[in-house]
DNA sequence: GGCGTTGTGAAGGTACCAAG
DNA sequence: CTTGGTACCTTCACAACGCC
């Protein structure tokens, strides 16, 4: 009887792309043992698979892949995929590309190369006929589905797709499934003038190349309209709209009445792009820019909107943004300005003044310097501040619970202990090390080359603080393993 | 083997923001 | 006002494939 641990082994070994032999020859299990175990494992390499390429959502497949996998081995009888290691690749494969789900032979080469998932794939095929006679437009449907729901649409994007799918499935279907999808997709954000998902969001999606739906789409000829005489798409979005104008539950949505929904136009040198933006978007723009202070380049990824429909919606709404401290990193207005002050003449602390009015320190500390010019001296940014910032600004941790406050307290406690007259007792310069290593022991992700440029040092600089600073740290890097951090190092 | 079709990856082009 | 960085759209050269 095998232990548990050799069988977990056999597996691990097994989702690392090894053949029998190897595994054989790892664990000193009998091929005919490997075999068996395998077989009981069916599920779980599956689940392992999906694991893998980061698709868990799938979870729910499992059942139907076990079926579908018997069924198929039971078919085949070329002896090499009578092995599981050659057998399970192409067989995923196949079973993917049934259920719609976005897989190439690329994805797969944790297990085996392109050429052997090609080869292995003919021979798998060639026993499995309704391979070739799939719904193809019942999968090109299903991975649309699949788009809206990932990339959260709305409403009007699912009627206009589903519209579109019906008009022109039949022109598109010699093209791959997931190009037919992305084509649609992209005809259906043309003609209501929306970016998101952008072409490359999609494509990257779908694991296809940008240029597919493009080649598509230029082949599309439509009421004696040639899409190919049109040049860019985005640019001719206006004709594309055109096209479509006769059809009368397009029409619908194309030509939603500005009263209902803001329809703002940008102006560009050679184009006009309509855009659709709906009311509560263009709330949400607002109250991110002015509540929660966001900066446009957050606000674009928030709500998914170009840069310059963000900026035309903004200075649209906010017509007052004619505060001169309303730069373009935070947003601040005129009675952000006045109540500032009043806030300082009540003898309130910047800390105070910056928690209340969610401004960063730094801007509180500027708006006021300039407010009181003659006691600029007195709200002097505390150069660590600045530091800290400029490299938040530049790492940008996503979820990880960091605190300017904390780590300002752990700076603090690694200043005492540098030696008086040597050059880390400018806090300019040990500030970088102490968020260096205050982030890392938070968890925050990012590669040390993108700290070294974000803190604006060299290399050297880096190598130099980090050797320097590392011991002082004390308990703060107990949680961080030694070992880790000196390995990023050597990466540089 | 030649030919057309389908598909890829990368470079070119454009527009913008932020900083100097 | 210029410049560097970034993100996106579009095109291009070429590869892989299937059909004859």
């Amino acid at each position: 009887m095998l232990s548990q641990s050799k069988k977990d082994t056999v597996l691990r070994l097994f989702n690392q792309g090894k053949n029998y032999w190897q595994i054989k020859s790892r664990t000193n299990v009998e091929l005919d043992s490997i075999g068996s175990i395998l077989e009981q494992s069916i599920g779980a390499i599956f689940i392992k698979a999906l694991n893998i390429l980061k698709i868990s959502e799938f979870y729910y497949l499992e059942k139907p892949f076990v079926q579908f996998f018997n069924e198929l081995y039971g078919r085949i009888t070329v002896s090499t995929y009578r092995k599981y290691c050659n057998f399970f690749p192409p067989c995923l494969y196949i079973f993917f590309k049934l259920n719609g789900i976005n897989i190439t032979f690329s994805d797969l080469t944790y297990l085996k190369t392109k050429k052997e998932l090609r080869s292995g794939f003919k021979i798998l095929v060639q026993v499995y006929p309704e391979y070739f006679k799939r719904d193809k437009q019942q999968i090109t449907l299903l991975k649309i589905t699949r788009i809206i729901k990932t990339f959260q649409l709305d409403q009007v994007f699912t009627k206009v797709s589903n519209r579109l799918f019906t008009l022109l499935c039949n022109k598109l279907n010699t093209a791959r499934e997931s190009t037919v999808a992305a084509a649609i997709c992209l005809l259906t954000n043309i003609l209501l003038g929306k970016r998101h998902p952008s072409l490359t969001e999609l494509c990257k999606y779908l694991r296809i190349s940008t240029s597919m739906p493009y080649i598509r789409l230029k082949k599309l000829k439509i009421n004696n309209i040639d899409f190919n005489s049109l040049g860019g798409l985005q640019s001719s979005s206006s004709q594309i709209r055109e096209i479509f104008h006769k059809d009368k539950i397009l029409n619908q949505f194309i030509n939603m009445s500005p009263e209902t929904i803001p329809n703002y136009v940008i102006d560009s040198k050679n184009s006009t792009i309509y855009t659709y933006v709906s009311k509560e978007d263009v709330n949400k723009i607002v109250k991110l820019r002015t509540k929660d202070r966001c900066s446009i380049k957050e606000i674009t990824q928030k709500v998914k909107l170009r840069r310059i429909i963000i900026s035309t919606i903004l200075s649209d709404k906010l017509k007052d943004t004619g505060s001169k401290y309303s730069t373009t990193h935070t947003y601040v207005s005129k009675e952000d300005v006045e109540e500032l002050i009043q806030l300082r003449k009540e003898n309130m602390s910047l800390h105070t003044i910056q928690e209340k009015l969610n401004l960063p320190k730094s801007r509180v500390s500027s708006i006021l310097r300039g407010e009181l010019e003659n006691k600029s001296k007195q709200y002097k940014v505390n150069p660590f501040s600045i530091i800290y910032n400029k490299i938040i600004l530049k790492i940008q941790p996503r979820r990880a619970v960091i605190n300017e406050d904390d780590c300002y307290t752990f700076y603090q406690n690694v200043y005492k202990k540098v030696k008086k007259f040597t050059k880390y007792r400018n806090s300019s310069k040990l500030a970088p090390f102490t968020i260096f290593f205050y982030l890392k022991s938070r968890n925050v992700l990012f590669t040390t080359s993108d700290f070294i440029y974000a803190a604006g040092i060299t290399q050297e600089e880096f190598l130099k603080g980090f050797k320097a600073i590392y011991p002082l740290c004390g308990k703060i890097t107990q949680d961080i393993n030694k070992a880790i951090i000196y390995s990023l190092i050597d990466l540089i």
